[in-house]
DNA sequence: ATGGTCGTTGGACGA
């Protein structure tokens, strides 16, 4: 079992980067961020041409997800935004692909530290967390993937002292990764890939993919049982290098879950 | 140097 994801910074905007790259990888699932549309314009039909069905929870110019499910994969459960938060920003996609529950998350950036934006990002990481402290008992097999806007530690960022204490890096920030990790959730990029940085994005500005001027944002945090099964997790930078980019990268994690 | 580049829009705003 392969499961992606992949900001997309809209998915209209980047239909033929997710076509091709659906084409040459074939994963099981791939999860979107930023779709940046409502549901009644998501290129769905796209999708099941390619041999997906997808699983959407979008809006009007922000924000956004889906999950696309290989088409022969069982899909059940799905769940449309955190329970118990009426949050009108679509961030929270959640679906059973065949025995994994897949969370999908975009997860706000902040905008700057002591910010209202920063408040609301701090706020809906603790209802992210009191959420998974219930879902993974329902759930041994949970992969929670997307784009958290949380660099966990310094190797994750390509110049630690720049962005100390600053949006992506600070301390509460890192505290409610650490928080998810706390209930035993695992960052298997990290866990198979101690020591490399894994950067999965790059601002559009001053050149920095090309300087390697990235974080590592875009994660994948699973359950015991699927550490277990998980054989390798990669960072996908050739779509980062097509013409008309997301800035972000995808990330792929596979488990071997012949059970 | 407090900049820069995208996407969605149709002037800023968010990232």
């Amino acid at each position: 079992m392969r499961i992606a994801s992949w900001n997309v910074n809209s998915v209209r905007a980047r239909l033929d980067h997710v076509r091709d790259w659906l084409a040459a990888e074939r994963p099981d699932v791939l999860c979107l961020q930023e779709t940046k549309v409502v549901d009644a314009d998501f290129p769905a039909e796209a999708f099941t041409a390619a041999g997906y069905r997808a699983v959407i929870s979008g809006q009007k110019s922000y924000n956004g997800v889906a999950v696309l499910a290989r088409s022969d994969l069982a899909l059940s459960d799905p769940v449309h935004g955190l329970p118990s938060f009426d949050d009108p920003q679509r961030r929270y996609l959640a679906v059973t692909v065949g025995d994994v529950r897949v969370v999908n998350v975009y997860v706000p950036n902040g905008s700057e530290v002591g910010s209202d934006k920063y408040a609301y990002k701090l706020d809906w990481l603790a209802r992210l967390v009191d959420h998974l402290r219930e879902a993974i008992t329902h759930h041994p097999r949970l992969l929670l993937t997307g784009d958290f806007n949380i660099a966990p530690a310094d190797i994750d960022v390509h110049d630690p002292e720049a962005w100390a204490g600053r949006i992506l890096c600070s301390a509460p920030e890192r505290e409610a990764f650490c928080t998810l990790e706390s209930l035993g959730l695992i960052d298997l990029f990290r866990k198979l890939h101690p020591d490399d940085p894994g950067f999965s994005w790059w601002d559009y500005r001053m050149n920095a993919f090309r300087r390697d001027r990235g974080m590592r944002i875009d994660l994948a945090l699973v359950t015991g049982e699927l550490a277990t099964a998980g054989r390798t997790c990669r960072v996908d930078r050739t779509p980062r290098g097509w013409e008309r980019p997301s800035d972000h990268a995808p990330v792929v994690a596979s488990f071997d879950l012949a059970d």
